[in-house]
DNA sequence: GCGAAAATGACAGACGTCAATCATTTTCTT
DNA sequence: AAGAAAATGATTGACGTCTGTCATTTTCGC
């Protein structure tokens, strides 16, 4: 009928139920042979212990928590909102998330998330035997999972936009970081750069997300060069972006930018750019709350790859972004 | 602490557990006065009926019918290898799925979802009490929920696609149906007619998902008319489409088409096709199970807006789909 | 105000696991 | 072989909910 339990187990092993505790939450004592017993039992019988069981016995809710920085980008925003909604979906499944800011200190859970590479504070939750998934941006080291695009796969997804778009004809690529020292920007620059060629990407210039920036050095750079016909912002600071894009009427280049936000959507739907790649941060959140449970579950993360949502002015997502 | 339980509910309310109880299930007996007094208390507290304690109360495990065509035509078979996937990947949460094909005779089960606008099926469990979800392919009714992509977004982001590849220039776009008879194969063309424009778009071939016909009706169009500069294939057999491109060498239209099969996969590495738009069938069956759970739990399944994904050659997913 | 019906309360045994205690048996030491 | 140590078994009461039974109280019709 239903799966077996641990009793049958026990049973199936030959010992009793509590030896056959002992082995599966390994509080030791139990000699070799028993052991094994047990576990061949497990194997055979394919016993898996009903989480939903013993974490009403334990009595246990999962405490997680996310680390997401300040600032209103839109896009970290849009990850607190998503976070405050799982937190909400999830509450029948006691499941209980602390949404902290990045200046808050350490305090106990069962698994942390970081969003973005925020080195100290992963060294910090690791040191005090928190398991860290990291969101967004990867770092390498010690953490348990990471969940987010690949950004070299972003960036290729860019370059072939703009290849399509100039089918036939030569490039003039013009990419805008926000900063050349983000592990991301970088990535993404280097996939734009895979497809494209070297030879019709132009120099990036770097604008550290800042709107104003981007408006003054992208003016500056597009009067130095009118043969430029594509943009490639990787970064943030599109504020600065758009109006240019407006002032410039039907020749404009070819816009491929990064993170659908309120902005973006309506310079998408304006006309004003062509193109917006997402990261889905809805999903990500979703995703990284199962890899946290999870891993607070003691189970191996499921590996998620979370391919960048591509955006036209045609298939915007509705009011359930 | 914790959460409140049903017990802190009774108490707030000043009645016994056994009202609380008799109020939370509509066992009825109770008078409208204590029945309030219950309500109340839950809104005052927050209550949230802890579901992983009900379950295990009520030694349920959901049953979870899914009915998918037989056929292996690549999408099929993805749909059924996601639902495999996510039944054992759910065998921890007491979720059984029982993945059947479409010839059975419906069983009783907590929910179902069918695969395809299969309206006899969908009628039959109804008629059984049966609440039903439907995926891939939506039919008005009595359903409690659909799952999958907007046919007509697909067709917009095909038909935006086309626009880009044909920047500036005059667009003769051929689309390839498999049977104006369904549903999602018009509202497709419907879209890429939105945004094209009847202009750009030439009289529909159907083919019948049939790759032999493909092969035989699209060799002939591109004969006819030599002017053709992209092809929208909506449906299936586009294994009779990969090959004459491949024989066509440089020269060759722009082409979209749906679902990321290994055929489809092998094409646009090789540089067959140039875009492929996807279902994401692991995704749907996903969220048609989180659809089915909330539903057999009582509560109202949370929308999920599908965004078909767009692969090019350089944004193809890894082994890990 | 009386009897019947309705409403309420009290309680108990599940569900599968955890965690603890204590008694008993087996194995090891020398 | 006796005593110590290790291993095992048996048992119990949670966790929060469901479901049932049964006794008691309240309400209602007349």
């Amino acid at each position: 009928m239903g799966n077996p339990t641990l009793h049958d187990v026990a049973r199936a092993a030959g010992v009793s139920y509590s030896t056959a505790d002992r082995v599966l939450n390994g509080r030791g004592g139990v000699a070799e042979k028993s052991i094994q017993r047990v576990r061949q039992a497990i194997q055979d019988l394919g016993y898996r212990r009903d989480m939903t069981a013993a974490n009403l016995s334990r009595r246990r809710s999962y405490r997680f928590a996310a680390y997401v920085p300040q600032g209103d980008h839109g896009f970290f925003s849009a990850i607190r909102r998503a976070f405050l909604a799982e937190s909400q979906r999830r509450a029948g499944q006691r499941i209980a998330i602390n949404l902290r800011d990045v200046t808050e200190p350490v305090t106990d859970c069962d698994c942390a998330v970081t969003v973005g590479a925020d080195q100290d504070r992963i060294d910090a939750l690791t040191a005090a035997g928190i398991p860290v998934v990291t969101l967004v941006s990867d770092s390498p080291g010690a953490r348990r999972a990471y969940i987010g695009i690949d950004n070299l796969v972003a960036g290729r997804t860019a370059g072939r936009l703009h290849r399509i778009a100039h089918r036939g004809g030569p490039a003039r690529v013009l990419p805008i970081l926000g900063s050349a020292g983000l592990r991301d920007h970088r990535d993404r620059l280097a996939g734009a750069i895979e497809v494209l060629g070297p030879g019709s990407l132009l120099p990036a210039i770097a604008v550290a997300d800042d709107p104003g920036r981007m408006r003054a050095l992208l003016e500056q750079a597009l009067r130095d060069d009118p043969g430029i016909t594509g943009l490639y912002s990787i970064g943030a600071g599109n504020r600065g972006l758009i109006p240019l894009m407006r002032e410039r009427g039907g020749d404009r280049p070819f816009v491929v930018l990064h993170e659908l936000t309120p902005h973006s959507r309506a310079a998408l739907q304006d006309g004003l750019i062509d193109v917006v790649i997402d990261q889905k941060p809805a999903e990500e959140v979703a995703r990284a709350l199962d890899a946290m449970k999870a891993i607070a579950d003691g189970e191996a993360p499921a590996p998620v790859a979370i391919t960048p949502a591509i955006f036209f002015k045609d298939n915007l997502p509705g009011d359930t972004p």
